[in-house]
DNA sequence: TATCTTTTAAGGTGGTTTTTTTCATGAAAA
DNA sequence: TTTTCATGAAAAAAACCACCTTAAAAGATA
């Protein structure tokens, strides 16, 4: 069996194909009777129109190309999902791709379907971009008119459209909440230094002590690269010569074996040592003691960042503006703080 | 600035479209000459041909449809990880879909999607549908041309390949491996009754069980729809009335539950209880004691699936044979059992 | 004139839209 | 009463989207 095309019904029904479009589309110069005719055959047939020849005909596709640095983290799962849905309620399809935090496969991927295939881009940029800074390929799509929206990791030297959690204000408020605990020595946790969320965290880290009246000692931060998974906890350890009462950290993974280390050494937790996480994913759900988190509301993001392209998509006006949209952060309070 | 076409190239260098696009595909009756400068000015301009019109005159898309009951799980992502890898190396796209557990909503993606967007599909099935035991939109599709292969969850209703887990042998191997601790009185629980996965999970642990000559007890088996998370606790406490020495668990979450609810008790583990869980995720990794997991491989699983599908649609022969594809498991040991 | 190279033109993919054609009806003119 | 012509509805044809393929035509060379 195959599709049914309008040719076909055109020739079933011994009319021309553009009678049969015009009545499928309720246009009145085609009489009821023929109308009639034409929709019941259609829809005994589950006639559709083909895609393809839509997205030739109009120039849109209402598909939206989708970058992923990574498919293994539960908050980018999260703003997955609030893009399909938003998506799907607006009638546009998305297409998946992973860049693996690679450069180079974000330029395959963006060449790849710049091809009219999708109308716009919906991306989070890959740690080796965000490192290396090359953007042409983002400002390139841009200006063969493919519009992106970017979410969480951002850039400046591109512009566009950009949701981003307000991690600034989010580990400031990290900060106020420790010591509203009586936190006074309390420690930043990081792998991300090189990416956009990760000074921004820092950032606030320091804006959050300032604000508390609290002095920086550096000797409290740990601040790199992503490291080996396993290499946390040597990194993690020299932190409790310091006589540390609380921490941040901007993953969950780091957060958790700080909260080992801690429990090793005696540590009680909440009470001698209070822990707030940036990512409120699957682990801190399911930790022991379970981890209280800022919570970046993944799926609110990706539902904003799908809606906004489609609204740029929908409306045709040039006016090049563009806007940055903070999600909000709320702490989502379990057992690793007081 | 917009995309390049055939047509702009021909302009500009006035030959004609025809010229053009022979040259582009290096076809020897055009003169050196010519096809130099067309070339040339082609990726100039960063001519890509118009994936659209391509579709339309080959009547195929290179773009895979992926139907996911469910973003938030590790295993899936695993799985959607393999898919895009595999595809991308074969230059498909993916479009991925999300039915949620719907019945619905799986029916409306495939309805979206058969429309010339893609050319074949690779799915989970939906619970909903997996209980409703309603197929016809998998059958449907394969009439009209559209190529399943199903993975993880499929259904023996529908005539198609399927890549899925050996779990019978799985559950009977992670019995045989508690029994070789030592554990006597083995616990089953699961919330995955009607799907399955759960199915073959129950009936491989009752063949381990009578591999290794222990006797079926059913005071020792939750065997039990998806239930409210919040529930796993009340549901799993009674099990430690009868003395148990072992679990096997469906999935990570209700074993941690009994862990916690385990260690509650005053048990130690691995010594006093040993507990293997499938569903090698995230909280395995991280659990406290880290969890033995039945590992399946969901890269791997997405990396066949794809593959086949892909295979399928490169060769247009009719011959309907399908097969049903195991892919192996591991035990991965951590420390949650001896 | 025959042969070879290069270019042009046509046709097809499935759909939408604009333009033309067809045909019936009715009014005005013969 | 018959012919002519305008009117308008209904249907068909044609153009277009971007690309590919192939047959035909043109041009150049021997």
């Amino acid at each position: 069996m195959k599709k049914t095309t309008l040719k076909d019904i055109a020739k079933a029904l011994n009319v021309s194909v553009s009678t049969v479009s015009k009545a499928l589309h309720d246009i009145p110069e085609i009489s009821e009777e023929t109308r009639i005719l034409i929709q019941n055959y259609a829809k005994e047939k589950n006639y559709r129109p083909n895609y393809n020849a839509l997205s030739l005909k109009n120039k849109r596709t209402k598909s939206i190309g989708v970058i992923i640095p990574n498919m293994l983290n539960y908050f980018y799962m999260q703003v997955l999902q609030g893009i399909e849905k938003e998506a799907a309620s607006h009638g546009y399809r998305i297409m998946t791709c992973i860049s693996n935090e690679s450069y180079q496969k974000e330029v395959e991927i963006i060449d790849m379907l710049s091809t009219g295939s999708i109308d716009g881009f919906l991306l989070a940029i890959s740690k080796e971009t965000e490192e290396n800074g090359e953007f042409s390929h983002f400002t390139d799509s841009v200006k063969f008119g493919f519009p992106i929206v970017m979410f969480d990791r951002v850039s400046e030297h591109v512009e566009c459209d950009k949701i981003i959690t307000d991690d600034l204000n989010a580990s400031a408020d990290a900060v106020s909440n420790l010591v509203k605990q009586g936190c006074k020595r309390i420690a930043f946790v990081s792998p991300l230094k090189n990416l956009s969320i990760g000074r921004l965290r820092f950032e606030g880290y320091k804006k959050g002590l300032e604000q508390n009246n609290i002095a920086f000692d550096s000797s409290l931060v740990i601040n790199t690269n992503e490291v080996n998974y396993k290499n946390y906890d040597t990194m993690i350890r020299p932190l409790f010569d310091h006589k540390i009462d609380g921490i941040i950290s901007t993953n969950e993974s780091s957060a958790l074996s700080a909260m080992e280390i801690a429990k090793e050494n005696g540590y009680n937790i909440p009470e001698d040592l209070a822990v707030i996480s940036f990512a409120n994913g699957l682990l801190a759900r399911n930790s022991n003691p379970r981890l209280t988190c800022v919570s970046q509301h993944g799926e609110i993001m990706g539902a904003v960042a799908a809606k906004k392209l489609i609204e740029k998509l929908e409306t045709k006006d040039d006016a090049k503006s563009y806007s940055t949209e903070y999600i909000e952060t709320d702490i989502v309070v379990r057992d690793s703080t007081r």
